[in-house]
DNA sequence: ACTGGCACTCTGGGTCTGACAGTGCCAGGT
DNA sequence: ACCTGGCACTGTCAGACCCAGAGTGCCAGT
């Protein structure tokens, strides 16, 4: 039919206006802007047809059209595509990243940079502790009878936590763990560390055993605990800019992204790993999230033969959004952080 | 002057009744609830004088009075005393900042506690490294010549940085430094750090020297930048609860929150380092937070014979603010928090 | 020094109106 | 079978208008 192939002309001609101007959009403006050769009229049963199969709506009889949830998700599977960025753009980002001086840098500047780019609210996922392995335990006396442990993994990331010893622990006894362990769990990912490490305090001494005991439980807490991962949040001033129907869509959402619980499950729902995913409104789970469409993509080191997902970023921003050049975006900005973290 | 007396009782109870109604407040209500022995027409009188000072002004003719920047400043240095906590309160701050396990999970657990305590934005900087001491250095060799420098303060905190030394370094090399570093820094508070280990290299072999160099380099810069201090941010949904004449009012304080350089500033810029400090709509001197109230106090290890200041913790939220709640509040939590980490 | 009374002024909310934009449908043309 | 012009209909939005209410300032009286 062609009739149907003009109806996806105007439902991508209405997504475009609406994003452009924020107002629903009639039929006359629809044939003016986009010179479609035919008239008002026509474009009103196409409008019809595409309002019956729930793609677009109107707010109120004798108001131009919105698109649906629905209406954006066709947009986003058939219509557009990955808007790339230009090589100005991609230079930009090349160079402000790779001032980063150490992880906290790299993820700082990401999240600023994505929230500028894109001028939304932007999240980005520390480097997974999960999938990553362990580069270098320390262990340090800080009194007799406490331990401080710290984790060192290939991403750069670093892991602290105190221990309390039952028993005093001397300067050659450390030694002797912080060498051990470091047999047992470098170079381990780590969630196989706990499995590495279980047999480790049988073959100590039995007295000193309460004390590895101790420190080598602690370790494998900070491990599991710690995969709870965090989160860095930036630009959510930029949710004032559409602040005309205010607080009911901004408080909920200030609310959410204040959860890292909320969070994490917004950045972990990918569909796949590999690719930009797009949840647009009611798809997201949480409902305080009903107005806003998310636009997430894995990051993670590539070039060790085959490309390891590490962790997740994106945006989060209001259902009418630029989807090709926030995904262009979201998708640029997660390959430099990639490459900026295989480098060092 | 008996009238004096008065006229200060009569602007205590604007600022309160501002306060808790949010609506500007005439002479018949003040009467009213405050059962003051007067008639609205002697308010009125007070009123007028009060406005004649500058400490109370009215939105239009005809409107009730509402406090300047100038009266608050008043209610809060003359009229207002720091509201303690009640015990149920107190125990429930104890109890929460016990359960952390670190020091990103105290300073993170106290922001949220303090946000949601005081339903406004809470900001908590971290324990400053430049007063905090060395507890210990740690230098791991990744590659030969790739070196990860490891800081430990006294306050629990940990930075890291890489180093790209000129020349490969063994690990005999690698041992060496980490033992020189240790008694050199060790115990030194962090800004005393660069003046002991400047002559360090110099004790080192010729062709070793670029390498030791590099990395004592690395780590009196690690020092000095990082005392930029971090901050971290609660409770921005918060801001929404006002959001009757938004945007005007809300995104730049949010604006303002996101740039690091103000956030130092607005904590860093208290005039008593002990006590509670409240700055008051134009008295900050960032433009955009004109219409906000911060509320600031310091915090650190007590109990090593005197009390050392070590980083600084507040609020920010409208002018119109329940001042004696919140400044209790925000002391009773830089209290416990500077217990816990004292007791680290 | 305080009070009651009075005239004045401004805001806020309610209703009403006309202009406007956009639709749905129908009848006619290709 | 599809497109088009025309027309009646419907809802929103902005402006005009008005009234009630709240609050003030001032003055004369106690």
């Amino acid at each position: 039919m062609v009739s149907d192939d003009r109806r996806l002309a105007v439902l991508r001609a209405i997504v475009e206006d609406y994003v452009a101007t924020q107002e629903p959009v009639g039929s006359r403006a629809l044939v003016e802007r986009h010179h479609l050769g035919v008239s008002p009229a026509t474009i009103r049963n196409d409008m019809a047809a595409l309002e019956e199969e729930g793609l677009i709506a109107q707010p109120h009889t004798s108001a131009g059209r919105v698109p649906t949830d629905k209406g954006y998700r066709v947009f986003v599977d058939r219509l557009a595509g990955v808007k790339p960025l230009s090589p100005p753009e991609r230079r930009a980002i090349q160079t402000f990243l790779e001032g980063a001086v150490d992880l906290d840098d790299v993820v700082g500047r990401t999240v600023r940079l994505l929230a500028q780019m894109t001028r939304q609210v932007a999240v980005v996922q520390y480097p997974s502790l999960t999938r990553s392995t362990v580069r270098h335990v320390e262990v340090l006396g800080l009194t007799p009878s406490r331990i401080m442990l710290v984790v060192i993994t290939n991403t750069g990331r670093v892991e602290q936590r105190v221990v309390d010893c039952p028993t005093p622990v001397d300067d050659e006894l450390l030694a002797d763990v912080r060498a051990r362990l470091n047999t047992c769990a470098a170079g381990k990912r780590l969630t196989d560390v706990a499995a590495a490490v279980a047999l480790l305090p049988d073959s100590f001494l039995p007295e000193q055993r309460p004390a590895v005991l101790a420190m080598v439980a602690t370790l494998v807490e900070t491990l599991v605990e710690e995969s709870e991962e965090r989160v860095l949040l930036s630009g959510t001033a930029n949710l004032t800019r559409f602040g005309h129907d205010f607080p009911d869509t901004v408080q909920p959402v200030l609310e959410a992204l204040e959860e890292q619980v909320v969070l994490m499950r917004l950045l972990g729902e990918a569909t796949s790993p590999e690719h930009v995913t797009v949840r647009i409104g009611h798809e997201n789970t949480f409902e305080g999230l009903a107005g806003a469409s998310v636009v997430t993509v894995g990051y993670g080191t590539v070039g060790y033969g085959g490309s390891e997902e590490v962790a997740r970023l994106g945006v989060v921003g209001p259902t009418r959004m630029d989807y090709p050049g926030t995904m262009g975006a979201v998708r640029a900005v997660a390959r430099y952080v990639g490459r900026i973290l295989a480098e060092s």
